[in-house]
DNA sequence: TGTACATCAGTGAACGCGCGTTCACTGATGTAC
DNA sequence: TGTACATCAGTGAACGCGCGTTCACTGATGTAC
């Protein structure tokens, strides 16, 4: 695979206009997006990758970033976004009911790690953290990541509990304990090569750690 | 911090005697999970870091492993076989009442994790897998890891339910789905920095997921 | 008991590569007058 | 309406580094005779 066409040299990017360099950080974010989706592999999203496929020189990224584990922030936090929006669609989709708003969330958390493996798999693996010392990223970054798709899984949870369909006695603590569920299943199908999955494995899980009442089977 | 100290220059190795060349390759594995438990990155675990730590020239590597991701291998491979070790010793202290068992073997899981997280995540990781055609390793070689571990839980979980102390209508189903829910508090304490985990989050993971008859409260 | 020799367990230098980062710069573009 | 100029959005060459891998080699050690 050639790295570089050898006929047309100069892809001739249009620069931006003034005012507008600010247009490179988003192009910059989706190219490391897109170098994720496409080798699945969070190493291959380095500062001059990211650059050769945008067709800039390699130190116009710095402008835009300290550094390039920032580039892996912004990357990790635009997933988290994008899968709160996930679950929030995914919530409003499902009705009034309780038990079928947890369940669609609990549904569209898995299928959000099954559309994006690497992603996943990325976001979750915390490979790319560095020393916290040695860069720009600081401890509060990561503590915030993901803390709002927990909330609304707490809150989901607690109209469950609420309602009666679910009983616990400590939601927060469920809630925690669900979502280690889900994250087992989740994170294990982006790793695995090949596991003999049962086909209800979702099911499985989502009932036993969600205490749904056994009444409406 | 100095990669190498001025003023003593050579180690001076005392090289293997003949026919015991073979114990340079348990010194690598070794010297591998030594990188790995200090810089808690895998990927500190090079050829090149792997061979100076040793005191030995990098391609005395070769005559022992064909390549960096076979050394990798190796030392997941090794690392499974001690989670398998823990997991029967476990067993054995627990004695013969089956929920003690299982509840056993789930402790000296999740404690395993917990002893050695970069370990676990190594294993559990995918990140140090390549191309798998580009080296030496063999989809064989993956699907095999861990699957002990695995049939141990799953006759574990099975003595339950045929004692009665837990349900299922599908042991090895449900073992999975257990499986999961530990694999998943596991990596995530891995992971993350700083996480406000429940104090009996084990427990609750266990007992939704081991369906637990809740008589013995 | 002595010695030639095959083998084993490595060594040392070198290669090409991609990486993050620095430095001084350039040329288009909008703005003040 | 015309023009000097500041600023913006980048460029291009270079640096030192560690990496995996190759190649031809070396020197100790055991063995056959």
């Amino acid at each position: 695979m050639a790295t570089e066409a050898p006929t047309t040299r100069k892809p001739a990017r249009a620069r931006n206009r003034r005012g507008e360099g600010g247009r490179l950080r988003e192009e910059i974010i989706a190219a490391a997006v897109g170098l994720l989706d496409e080798t699945g592999d969070e190493r291959a999203i380095t500062l001059r990758s990211v650059a050769r496929r945008i067709g800039i020189a390699a130190p116009s990224i710095y402008p835009h970033f300290p550094d390039q584990p920032a580039i892996m922030l912004a990357v990790v936090q635009q997933e988290f976004a994008g899968l709160q929006t996930s679950l929030l669609a995914a919530v409003e989709r499902a009705g009034d009911d309780p038990r079928a708003r947890l369940e669609a969330i609990c549904t569209a958390y898995l299928g959000y790690a099954q559309e994006h493996p690497d992603r996943y798999r990325t976001m979750f693996g915390g490979l790319w953290m560095p020393d916290l010392s040695a860069s720009s990223i600081t401890e509060q970054d990561l503590t915030t990541l993901g803390s709002e798709s927990m909330q609304l899984l707490v809150s989901a949870f607690g109209d469950c509990v609420a309602a009666g369909v679910s009983s616990s006695d400590d939601v927060a603590a469920d809630a925690i304990a669900l979502w280690m569920g889900l994250h087992g299943l989740a994170h294990q199908r982006a790793s695995t090569v090949a596991f003999p999955w049962p086909a209800d494995i979702e099911a499985r899980i989502v009932n036993a750690l969600a205490h749904f009442s056994p009444t409406k089977a």
